[in-house]
DNA sequence: ACATAACGAACATCTGTCATGTTCGAAAGA
DNA sequence: TCTTTCGAACATGACAGATGTTCGTTATGT
């Protein structure tokens, strides 16, 4: 489990460079050229990159989105902040929709001692969830997308449908003023529509850098959502911005 | 891991005798006084058992089934040699609904690396194929059970409802050709007939132990099942009596 | 075809984790 | 009050996972 900063190291070098030697990338994290070549087995399998004698060669293009993996420990101590503010905007005895992604991961941590019904939408948070003995877990139907273990299509949503949640929690790729919340799969997009549409209040989760990013597939209008939080790298004019859409915003 | 097998031997010696000190349960399994509280504290989170100063009550009824985490490795061999068997029975390209229970855990585990489509009605069996390349995998909806992670309610019926599988592979907690297919749960039961009712065809899994065993909720006659995969320890009189219900009897 | 560099299987080592046991002060019950 | 049980804290040992090293094999370039 310690290699997961040798991978993002790894990860960001490759991408960087386009393509990267075995030698250089074992001068540059400190290991031994054995250690890369069974990291870059590991990371060719997650398909980040793709193994050629004597090094590797990125496959990630601007556009995608590192595997679940590899952003599941980026910066968890602002996710934690994010998370534990959004559960304490959620009050006892409530019902929630919690996406999928690693922000909203924290999210449903955050809940695990809480008295509530709560539905996840990926089966990593349904995981961290099982046994706890307050709420009420509820699974929607679906196919889990591999590695993100997000749950998408009809019947993910058909399980929505069914239902109607007091709060939605909802992460995303991009959120910006002018084209609203985005996301990189549009199969997700579609399962975050029909969670937003399933809920009575909207929060959405963004760290600050989503603040000024725009993703392929369109979700919602930033004047759809209730509450924003994000964290204290947010500037003035874009937490501005969505309080003009009318948002509330939460820094924390 | 390795103290599962005390586990069983506290918690049948518990429910023989109906209630024993830690002592004596110590000197039974030759551990320290000190394991065997941890293990009752463990038995008594599970529900199995409770705690007095002293020692422990059993709290399992003769009609109850003991906890998943209990039954998992009881008998493995054959739950892995019923398992492959019914596995054979599947071809490729089918669409197969797996129910829950440890005996088809093991049947989801042998579908790993076949060309599939596979819907587990355990969050177990979900996450024992999160990461199978080849299968398409669909989540049911639903309550997951604690423990036993079946998912169940409604949701699960309407996931079912929207489906039609090629085979439904089913677990019980007893099989006659008396009282038919029967289960401990009801809603267990409720999510078996719908499985039934979605499928063409119908195996049913069940170690010779359960051929002479009814359970409270009724499922299905036997009638209703295509094949039943059971082990050697089945008796003549037992198979003859499936098969004049109509049903193909595979033993292994 | 040959030489060289890269590869990966096998083994050795190290480290962190988990189950277990031991000790001892605290708490419950007689 | 006294005895027994309990459980927190620490020590021990087994074990799994990660890393490094060695060496025979394989691929690539000249």
């Amino acid at each position: 489990m310690g290699s997961t900063d040798r991978w993002r190291q790894i990860t960001d070098a490759v991408r960087e460079a386009g393509r990267m030697g075995v030698a250089e990338l074992a001068a540059l994290t400190g290991a031994s050229e054995m250690t890369v070549r069974r990291d870059l087995e590991v990371l060719a399998e997650q398909g980040v990159l793709e193994r050629y004698r004597g090094g590797a060669r990125s496959l990630l293009l601007q556009g995608e989105e590192p595997p679940f993996a590899l952003r599941a420990q980026e910066g968890s101590e602002t996710k934690r902040r994010i998370a534990a503010e959004v559960a304490a905007l959620i009050a006892d005895g409530e019902s929630v929709v919690v996406d999928s992604g690693t922000t909203c991961l924290e999210v449903a941590r955050a809940l695990e001692h809480r008295r509530l019904t709560v539905m996840p939408l990926s089966l990593h948070a349904v995981n961290a969830l099982t046994s706890a003995a307050g709420l009420t877990l509820l699974v929607p139907g679906g196919r889990p997308r591999p590695g993100e273990l997000a749950l998408t299509g009809p019947l993910t949503a058909a399980s929505l449908a069914a239902l109607r949640f007091d709060t939605a929690v909802i992460g995303c790729c991009g959120l910006t003023p002018a084209d609203g919340l985005t996301a990189y799969d549009l199969e997700d997009a579609a399962v975050k529509r029909a969670a937003i549409a399933s809920a009575r209040r909207v929060v959405a989760v963004a760290e600050s850098a989503k603040l000024s990013r725009t993703a392929l597939a369109f979700v919602a209008p930033a004047s759809a959502l209730h509450v924003v939080v994000t964290d204290d790298g947010a500037s003035e004019e874009q937490t501005a911005a969505l309080v003009a859409a009318g948002v509330t915003v939460r820094t924390v």
